[in-house]
RNA sequence: GCCGGUGUGGCGGAAUUGGCAGACGCGACGGAUUCAAAAUCCGUUCCUGGCAACAGGGUGUGGGUUCGAGUCCCUCCACCGGCACCA
């Protein structure tokens, strides 16, 4: 009877689904089992596409599937959810086109990724599956906002603490409010020796109720800002920097793009800054991850230092971290949309400057930080006065300094810095050295940035000349800090979150705007938000660059825009929350996702995302094992981590960090071909004709990149387990390579594991379909390899090798091919090792082995060490580093017998001819090197 | 440009801690079975020279550390991911 695929996986997967055989007990539930650990195995939110998986999306998933699986038959207590992260534009722009809501398209993908997922035998608790876009859920997203909204960071206790509690410890006069709405915490504070003592600090009390309104958003975790933005007037809406060109315009329909600042909203994720740095010690990440992230949120130590304008009493305030290299600073420049430009440009130079200023806003943020380009620049006409020796320094404007990091402004030392060095040169500004490096060439023309001994660097009350650059640092910080003129100060890269889109498919904000500006958040009890029904999702076009947005929710029905409470009309907020919102919160609602009343369980949150470390061990929190692509390495994990904090600060989850364990897959690429036009082809349809390509009869070339739609060479799963079995599929991406790793997909290498489930079949089963399976114990050898395999397997699928753990189960069922009938102690126990990866079949050959029931919960085989050891060991043996001979003795020979035996191996006489033997080193049970010249 | 990663036979990969480079699979080649084919089974397969024993070379490039380097350090090259409104 031969292995058939088809019938027995549809039929495991009815039972399965029939048994709920992968349903996750909560604590309260029926069927739970304290005495057993928990894991939550979790996959990165997938976005349901319209043209459904292709073989490269389910790679994490069947990783994280093996692992589900894995641990069940280990002891635990298994979550392994799924769900949808279905907000987003491909629906969209597929209703502006198509006239189909979106939400219809969005509940068809959705139930197809579903069928597609359940074809491969994914063991999901599907009874808790949702997707981001059910009203059920985004209820919930926009409570979460409330919560950032109704909050704000204190810094004396380093978290979010709802904004109440700041107007009562404003009321009991415990803060000051400094000039710029800053909270002061002592009347001696504020002597701040930077700006001069700010005088104009008040009480709460001596505020008006607008004012105090302000003052309560300014310090909120959710605030509005203006900030600068790619508006598209021709498209009406707001473009990525990567859907902008290099030309400046759109690339969609190649229309103009301005930067212009829009209102909106935006998460104060900076307030965690050195949270979000230092928890990153809490959690079990690859260290490539965690570096990126620490580079993200960027921290630097410097100094704030101030220079006075020559002809006006402004300063200009910039962040350094080099302040040591002051005394070279021979010119400054501001961005181009400093605020301090306007003010200070002469009346000569205003021309040059606006259209300098006109064009850099044409530019986007990547182009301007790209360090190879031309560097361009207006002077301003104005000059400042550089603090540590009063000379006058010109000030210009350059697109290379960018608003929004620093203060937007920088001193100029072309010695030593490589972009302010480009600049000096093509503007013939003077270069000043300050800092001598004793192993560099000091007529090197480019600038030298690294530390060095100060030179050139004194006035009357301070030398640095002579000074290592650390000793420096500290010396001129002092000193500016003792003059008034600067400070130490930390700086990050990070930004604040943009957080609103001028979108239809997306949370609505719970947010209602008074006819004063005031904005006033909507009742808890009246989430959610729905979003209201449309025809015309289109956003407002406009010839007019200065026309504002009109987001597609500006043409929802009146009756939703206009909310009238205690006799004021608001205007509910049009903007939508991003993509990122639904995703930064989803693995807390799958620990309890059904719930009505809040937005998890305490007690289910705090058993899945909490560890039990009983054993003194300590453990990563919240989930176990996390797998991902790296091209989420900053942004998703970082807005999750922010959320998840504010909501620990708030006592709404108990645990620090989300994702105690993080995994990295790799892409699954693929060939793909073009024709001499450059037009790909189907890239099945192409075949190979003497090392050339052929696709109908005409030569084509072949590529290469990420399987995809657009490349034409996407292999949907659906074909593979139809030709194969998913229990193939599952196996042949396992056996691809590690699951880390990138790696190209062949559809003909398929058929070699194939094969091996057909051996696997014919191993257990006979022609006739009764049990090739006998009851005597195996031979010894058999035995020994037996238990190496299982022992291997174990460590494999601890470590998620999975490709090597199936070449050992190969190796394993190779041996088998020559018995007419397989020792039923092997054949059980390779069923079980085998079962994680390819569980139809098992379950088929387990039931056949005399189950009533599925092995899904069925303990993992364990090996018996006394087998492993074995009683002689084989020593290769090298001269001089090369292998010349081998040589087999008994374990416990001793060296020295080891060396006399390795010296008169034949071969190693010969390489040893006319030679002194100066050492011989044995590595016991590895290797011989006998050291001779 | 900046940040991060990867590079081993014809191909995917293995080598877990610095210790026999190429496990396992694909492909290719030879054989068995078959009227024939598919399927299956057995064998060979890093490169060069040699009938062979064997010798020499070999983990992107160039250098270094070491008795010993795919593995550690430095240099360069190529490719992949991210750069905040794709998510």
């Amino acid at each position: 009877m031969n292995y058939d695929f088809a019938a027995l996986e549809s039929k495991w997967q009815d039972y399965w689904q029939k048994h709920k055989t992968f349903r996750a007990a909560n604590p309260h539930d029926d069927g739970f089992d304290p005495s057993q650990p928990k894991f939550y195995v979790l996959d990165f939110f997938p976005y349901p596409s319209d043209v459904g998986l292709h073989v490269g999306h389910p790679l994490g998933y069947i990783a994280t599937d093996i692992v589900a699986r894995y641990k069940r038959m280990r002891g635990f207590n298994v979550l392994h959810p799924m769900g949808y992260d279905a907000f987003g534009l491909p629906a969209e722009q597929y209703a502006v086109e198509c006239g189909v809501h979106p939400r219809i398209t969005t509940e068809q993908n959705c139930a197809n990724m579903t069928r597609q997922l359940e074809r491969l035998g994914m063991s999901y608790d599907w009874d808790r599956s949702f997707a981001t876009t059910d009203p059920d859920y985004y209820k919930w997203t926009q409570w979460i906002f409330l919560k950032l909204y109704n909050s704000w960071f204190d810094p004396a206790s380093n978290k979010a603490r709802p904004v109440h509690e700041l107007v009562e410890q404003l009321e009991s006069h415990k803060f000051y409010i400094g000039p710029e709405g800053e909270l002061i915490e002592s009347p001696a504070r504020s002597l701040d020796v930077l700006a001069g003592a700010p005088i104009g600090s008040r009480h709460w009390h001596e505020l008006t109720g607008t004012d105090q309104q302000l003052l309560l958003d300014q310090h909120r975790l959710a605030y509005m800002a203006e900030v600068p933005v790619n508006w598209c007037p021709a498209l009406g809406t707001v473009l990525a920097n990567e859907e902008v060109t290099n030309e400046g315009r759109s690339e969609r329909g190649n229309h103009p793009v301005y930067q212009r600042p829009l209102r909106q909203w935006m998460l104060r994720i900076t307030a965690y800054n050195d949270r979000l740095l230092k928890d990153l010690e809490l959690v079990d990440w690859p260290e490539p991850i965690k570096l990126m992230q620490r580079n993200w949120i960027g921290r630097s130590q410097g100094a704030m230092v101030d220079f006075s304008l020559a002809n006006s009493d402004d300063v200009i305030r910039v962040f350094t971290t080099r302040p040591d290299t002051l005394f070279g600073a021979t010119y400054m420049v501001l961005a181009p949309e400093h605020p301090l430009v306007d003010p200070i440009t002469t009346s000569e130079q205003q021309a040059e400057v606006a259209e300098y200023q006109q064009r850099s806003m044409e530019r986007t943020e990547l182009d301007r930080m790209a360090e190879d380009r031309e560097k361009t620049g207006v002077f301003t006409g104005a000059y400042a006065l550089n603090p540590v020796n009063n000379e006058k320094i010109p000030i210009w404007i350059a697109d290379y300094v960018l608003m929004g990091y620093g203060t937007g402004a920088i001193m100029a030392v072309p010695a030593h810095d490589q972009r302010d060095h480009d600049f000096a040169c093509t503007f013939g500004l003077p270069i000043l050295k300050v800092v001598d490096a004793d192993d560099v060439d000091n007529t090197d023309p480019e600038a030298f940035s690294g530390i060095g001994v100060g030179v050139n660097s004194a006035n009357d009350s301070v030398n640095l000349n002579g000074l290592p650059t650390p000793q420096a640092k500290t010396l001129i910080i002092q000193w500016l800090t003792d003059h008034g003129l600067g400070k130490q100060e930390v700086q990050y890269k990070l930004r604040d979150w943009l957080f609103s889109r001028q979108r239809y498919w997306g949370e609505p904000f719970p947010i209602l705007h008074g006819p004063e500006g005031q904005i006033r958040a909507v009742n808890e009890s009246d989430l959610p938000v729905e979003l209201p029904e449309m025809e015309d999702f289109r956003p407002s076009a406009s010839d007019d660059p200065t026309a504002p947005p009109q987001p597609p929710l500006g043409r929802a029905p009146g009756s939703w825009k206009h909310v009238e409470i205690d006799g004021i009309l608001y205007l509910r907020e049009l903007n939508t929350m991003p993509q990122w919102a639904g995703s930064c919160w989803y693995y807390l609602r799958f620990t309890d996702s059904s719930n009505k009343t809040r937005f998890v369980g305490e007690q289910e949150e705090q058993y899945w995302m909490n560890h039990d470390t009983a054993d003194g061990t300590p453990q990563p929190p919240g989930v176990d094992l996390y797998v991902g692509g790296a091209e989420h390495a900053v942004l998703h994990l970082l807005y999750a981590r922010f959320w998840h904090k504010v909501l620990y600060d708030l006592n709404h989850v108990s645990t620090p960090e989300p994702f105690g364990r993080l995994f990295n897959q790799g892409y699954i690429q693929a060939y793909y071909y073009e024709d001499e036009r450059g037009i790909r082809v189907p890239a099945d349809k192409v075949q190979e004709n003497n090392g050339g390509f052929l696709y109908e009869g005409k030569p084509v070339v072949r590529h290469f990149g990420k399987m995809g739609k657009s490349l034409k060479n996407a292999v949907t799963p659906d074909e593979i387990c139809r030709q194969y079995g998913c229990d193939t599929l599952r196996l042949y991406e396992m056996y691809l390579g590690p699951v880390d790793q990138s790696k190209v997909w062949h559809t003909h290498d398929i058929v070699g594991v194939h094969r091996f489930l057909q051996r696997f079949w014919r191993n257990l089963v006979d022609s006739d379909g009764n049990l090739a399976v006998s009851d005597e114990p195996a031979a010894t050898p058999l035995r020994k390899l037996l238990h190496q395999t299982i022992k291997k397997v174990s460590d494999d699928m601890d470590r998620m090798s999975f490709n090597t753990a199936i070449a050992a189960m190969i190796e394993l069922n190779n041996a088998l091919v020559s018995l007419t009938k397989v020792p039923r102690e092997v054949a059980e126990a390779l069923v079980l090792l085998l079962s994680p990866q390819a569980p139809h079949i098992c379950e088929e050959l387990w039931q056949r082995l005399g189950a009533d029931s599925s092995l899904s919960h069925q303990s993992w085989p364990t090996f018996d060490p006394s087998l492993l050891v074995e009683d002689s060991v084989e020593y290769p043996i090298q001269v001089n580093g090369k292998l010349r001979g081998r040589l087999t003795v008994s374990v416990d020979a001793d060296s020295s017998e080891v060396k006399h035996q390795a010296l008169h191996d034949g071969s190693v006489q010969r390489a040893i001819k006319g030679k002194t033997i100066r050492k011989v080193i044995i590595i016991k049970g590895k290797m011989i090197n006998v050291v001779a010249n």
